[in-house]
DNA sequence: ATAAAAATATGACGATCATCATATTATATA
DNA sequence: TATATAATATGATGATCGTCATATTTTTAT
């Protein structure tokens, strides 16, 4: 039951940053939405705020890492398997009522100054789901070059996408980009056209 | 000199907002920022902060509405139309230090709920921006159908970027989306292909 | 069973938040 | 110049912010 608590309270930060953004989200928010005692948050997080901050975006950046990795590995082509991720993406905005979105864009937003630890974190997310795209699209026998930018294009358009979906609380800029998307990984595939 | 103070109010409201969010800008760094007399924050907005943070966010649209509009109009196609407001953007982002970004972006994930005036300016922003881009397209000879995926992957992927941009305090990621856009919009025009 | 440690409870701290009432000064109109 | 209105000054409001010291309860180890 101890772990219980600190779990909790992270997971609800994780939904609370995703929401509101790092002002946005207070600790008494946090405290009231978990359920979680007032007297654990320092405890548990001795560093505050920002500690409790830093480690719910590193978890809801590993969960979408993780998201992306099986849904490269799950499909037939890359082009597929980025569409799959962004239908996911959009199932996960429709299922929350367009409360969610990408982990990280609402904290670069934010503009956390002095948060360098933060920031770090947000750009190596970034790094990471751009190396594992452009690794796939490599290994698809996209030639580097194009697979670096074929990679940006990707998290760019989704990110955005997902910041257009929650404005719309509309699925279709997710799914019309998802669909661009496909084609534009397939046109870099050198062989094997779909029928 | 009476405007004046107004005026000044807004900008630096627009510039604190793309900056840091709705949150995260209190009226006291508005203040503070702009030199703008206390006294005279309710007297020019009796709404408060809302009122104040609706007309900035306006303002800072509108600039950016026409700024697309300009773009698409002074190129030859608009696949370099789409190509020049990118590269707009990144130049603005180097010359603020990587603080601006997207007018509504930073609202938009701010989940300023029930401030259904400033949802639907943001909405109706990003539907401007897609229909200036659509009828560019179409006035080019691409078909209806086409020219609105387009459009969208192309208000995604700007957007996607400058939060990318604004992460790793470097335009590559901008660049490089505004050379694959204007290379997918090219692909969908009818004729005259550049040598 | 007892001591030690982990976890939670309680409540207060100063700072800052948005708001606003009231007073004073500047500007325009007559 | 007299007067009305516009603009700024000042300071207080209650609420909420993040933080933390201290006390109490619960769990673990001996």
């Amino acid at each position: 039951m101890a772990k219980d608590t600190r779990l909790r309270m992270i997971e609800t930060t994780a939904r609370l940053l995703q929401h509101r953004g790092y002002h946005g989200t207070s600790l008494n928010d946090i405290l009231q939405e978990s359920g979680a005692p007032r007297g654990s948050l320092y405890f548990h997080f001795p560093g505050g705020k920002d500690q409790l901050v830093i480690e719910a975006t590193r978890a809801a950046v590993d969960e979408a890492t993780e998201a992306l990795r099986e849904a490269l590995v799950n499909a037939k082509t890359p082009a597929q398997g980025v569409r799959a991720y962004a239908e996911t993406a959009a199932d996960i905005m429709r299922e929350t009522d367009y409360t969610f979105g990408c982990p990280v864009a609402p904290v670069i937003l934010d503009a956390t100054a002095g948060l360098t630890e933060l920031a770090d974190l947000c750009r190596q997310a970034l790094e990471d789901w751009s190396e594992l795209l452009r690794k796939s699209f490599v290994e698809a026998g996209i030639p580097k070059r194009r697979a670096d930018a074929l990679a940006l294009l990707v998290i760019s358009s989704i990110e955005g996408a997902l910041v257009i979906t929650r404005a719309y609380r509309d699925c279709r800029s997710l799914t019309t980009t998802a669909a661009e998307l496909e084609a534009a990984v397939a046109a870099a595939l050198p062989q094997q056209r779909v029928t």
